[in-house]
DNA sequence: CGCGCGCTCGGG
DNA sequence: CCGAGCGCGCGA
């Protein structure tokens, strides 16, 4: 038999089908080790057919298979070769998406876990080993029982004397790792809907549509929507896939999912250990876990025939891939929906414009959920204009209402949060001397203080560098860092009120693991009375006891060079605002910005979705943004310059062909520097175009995937999220 | 992707 | 005339 084989290897020139000769063990979708050139290459089966155009003297065998199972089915391959179409990219990129990335790699180490079990019926124990008796009790009920949890709960030294006397036995075996053990576990029932929410199941049911979108404002009960759509497929016997945008959600959102489905829920994330997550994906392949939960990768999840994708947090930017294929995670899980003749349930409250907008225009199925559970009210947002907090020579991050609010906030006892809106970016090493600014030595672009560590580090490529204590540049001592970070936030806060507890979460304090996690833990146990963040703590987590949010800088990401500043900063707004007042005390929010007349700002205190989405989608239409058009970025990137500026001169001829060709369908046409000129010591140069529906864009992907050569990189990206 | 072939150029 | 360097195409 013939086995048609993709090698493994990402470059656009082997990116064909090999024949192999292979017996009856092979079949499609099988990894699978070939002869390739004078070495050996990892490879897919796509198909296995009878025969092959390849002159027999020239076919060579399968060397072995990889598992002893297809780790790839029909859905992946027939998938994987859509994506390699739509984007121009080899199939062993599509391809390796399926797949954990440690499987490839060969890495995977099993890992053993001790069970102890009964070795005898009858046991007589001394009549005062009472510890040793409630673990046999345990046992006899159990059957048997992790080792290390049995220690735990009955004491080393009972296990240690059952075992010795011959009536437990102790063994090591294979076990799944299984990561956040200590999340969720207990049972509980699934609590009784609001009419709202039950109209909007029956709604997403009854659909023709593929698509729903449930647009429901903050604690308007969307996950429970979710959770009892997951329960009826998996009634059905069906499987289920549960998007999140970020890695600090899913732990979150695992547990409400553990609480409900106990075991069937595995979680697939990066910040898993390698090991974990490959467990994790057996347990879905081999059907021994039924949902699977997680940021993008998930939407590849080894599951067949699913009954349900929901993609919560729809509007979310980490849905888009930074890298080769850079596919939406929208896009995949209508393809699957689509190949499972199921739903796919997009949730948000404050969907993208772009979706809204189907859903407006009858593509996608338009579900609300209006208000709160229990009808609570939306907190109260009161606007400062900071400018008059400037002119009264209040030169601090906190208006004269942030502060009282605040210091009445702590006086209920009750807990704030501090929202900046922004990254660290700003705090930049600044010379009041010279005006020299610290710049990253690999990258173009400057450093970020970091008062914890006292030194400057590069957010691009994450270099750190020595604080100086002259200017590097004059000598003056006059060199100290500028801007309000968090940190700078959480100084103020200690002066202002030094008895209040502050938690701080933004980039640096979340590395690791579980960062997020612990913080956000942290908080909600109280153990802080005010935690100062940015983006990350705008996102779903819900804190019974806040009720006062401030928004330090509310029309930061207005002013971004970006089509999408004003939705963003909308929706940003709107998701700080509803961690406020989430239980029986009635919240409020503090917006302080230099510009109280702006609309977005008036949209977002007054909750009103709709307001901003017409006002919105007027200006993208007047303006010819998407989704009225699409912004195309072609990104060479090279460590000789010379070279990279040759590459893109080339692209950029091939492309103007097109141009030429459909001019009508071009509205911006133009090469150029990237704002961003240099990062990693690679030079960074760009095409930018905007174009209109029906534009040659499949073209512009093939111009770009031959482009590239061994040191330089090309990229196309579709409505990039950030033009750095 | 990794490799070898063959072409070209420069030195002797 | 020979050796080093690189661009190209091959791999089943």
């Amino acid at each position: 038999m013939i086995a048609e084989v993709i090698v493994d290897i990402a470059s656009g020139d082997v990116d064909k089908i090999f024949d192999y000769l292979c017996d009856e063990t092979i079949c499609a979708g099988m990894r699978v080790a070939v002869p390739f050139g004078r070495s050996t290459a990892a490879g897919f089966v796509i198909k296995i057919k009878e025969t092959s155009d390849v002159p027999t003297d020239k076919l060579k065998r399968v060397l072995r298979a990889e598992d002893d199972f297809p780790a790839l089915n029909r859905e992946c391959l027939l998938l994987a070769e859509k994506l390699s179409a739509r984007y121009s990219c080899p199939m062993a990129l599509s391809l390796r998406l399926f797949l954990p990335a440690e499987m490839r790699r060969g890495t995977v180490r099993e890992s053993f876990r001790t069970f102890a079990r009964l070795a005898k019926e009858e046991a007589v124990l001394p009549a005062r080993a009472e510890r040793q008796r409630e673990l046999l009790a345990f046992l006899k009920e159990n059957g048997e029982a992790d080792a290390a949890f049995l220690r735990e709960r009955f004491g080393f030294s009972a296990l240690k004397a059952l075992e010795e006397k011959g009536i437990v036995r102790l063994e090591k075996r294979r076990a799944l790792r299984d990561p956040y053990r200590e999340i969720g576990g207990g049972e509980k029932e699934a609590p009784v809907l609001t009419s709202a929410q039950a109209q909007a199941i029956e709604a997403i049911e009854r659909t023709e549509k593929t698509v729903a979108l449930l647009h429901g404002v903050t604690g308007s009960g969307k996950t429970e929507v979710y959770l009892q759509l997951i329960a009826k497929r998996l009634k059905e016997g069906k499987t289920a896939i549960f998007l999140v945008p970020e890695i600090s959600l899913t732990p979150q959102t695992l547990s409400r999912l553990r609480e409900r489905f106990k075991g069937e829920a595995a979680i697939l994330h990066s910040g898993l250990s390698a090991g974990e997550r490959y467990d994790e994906w057996m347990r879905l392949k081999t059907g021994q876990a039924r949902i699977a939960i997680g940021a993008r990768s998930a939407v590849f999840a080894p599951l067949e025939n699913l009954g349900v994708i929901v993609l919560d947090e729809e509007h979310d930017g980490s849905y888009s891939s930074e890298r080769a294929p850079r596919y939406n995670t929208f896009d995949i899980a209508y393809l699957r929906a689509q190949y499972h003749h199921c739903k796919l349930v997009l949730g948000s409250a404050t969907p993208s414009v772009e979706t809204y907008r189907r859903a407006e225009k009858g593509e996608f199925e338009l579900v609300k959920l209006p208000e709160r559970i229990n009808h609570r009210p939306m907190p109260e947002v009161s606007i400062v204009d900071m400018r008059r907090e400037v002119k009264r020579g209040n030169p601090s991050s906190f208006s004269a209402l942030l502060r009282e609010r605040l210091s009445s906030c702590l006086a209920e006892g009750n807990q704030a949060i501090l929202f900046l809106n922004r990254r660290g970016y700003s705090q930049t090493v600044l010379c009041r001397d010279c005006g020299y600014v610290a710049k990253c030595g690999h990258c173009d672009v400057s450093l970020t203080y970091h008062s914890d560590e006292n030194c400057l580090k590069c957010h691009f490529c994450g270099t750190k560098y020595r604080m100086p204590t002259v200017c590097p540049s004059c000598g003056g001592a006059q060199i100290r860092y500028l801007g309000t970070g968090t940190q700078r936030v959480v100084e103020e806060l200690k002066e202002l009120f030094p008895a209040a507890r502050v938690l701080r979460m933004d980039v640096d304090t979340t590395s690791g693991k579980e960062g997020h996690y612990k913080i956000l833990k942290q908080f909600s146990a109280r153990e802080a009375d005010i935690l100062v963040g940015t983006q990350m703590v705008a996102k779903g987590h819900d804190f019974p006891f806040v009720t006062l949010v401030g928004i330090l800088d509310a029309d930061m990401s207005l002013h971004f060079p970006d089509y999408r500043s004003g939705e963003r900063t909308f929706q940003l707004i709107t998701q700080v605002a509803g961690r406020s007042g989430r239980a029986e005390a009635r919240g409020g929010v503090v917006l302080q910005t230099f510009d109280p007349e702006n609309y977005i700002l008036r949209f977002a205190a007054d909750y009103d979705y709709e307001g901003f989405y017409r006002y919105e989608i007027g200006m993208r239409q007047g303006t010819a943004f998407p989704p009225f058009a699409k912004i195309v970025r072609v990104m060479v990137t090279g460590g000789d310059e010379r070279e990279t500026v040759e590459v893109l001169k080339t692209i950029y001829a091939r492309i103007e062909k097109i141009y030429q060709k459909n001019s009508e369908k071009f509205l911006f046409f133009n090469r150029m520097r990237a704002p961003v000129k240099r990062v990693r010591d690679k030079h960074r140069y760009q095409i930018l175009m905007r174009l209109f529906d029906g534009s040659p864009l499949k073209e512009i992907y093939e111009i770009c995937s031959g482009a590239g050569s061994r040191d330089v990189l090309v990229e196309v990206e579709e409505n990039p999220s950030n033009l750095s």
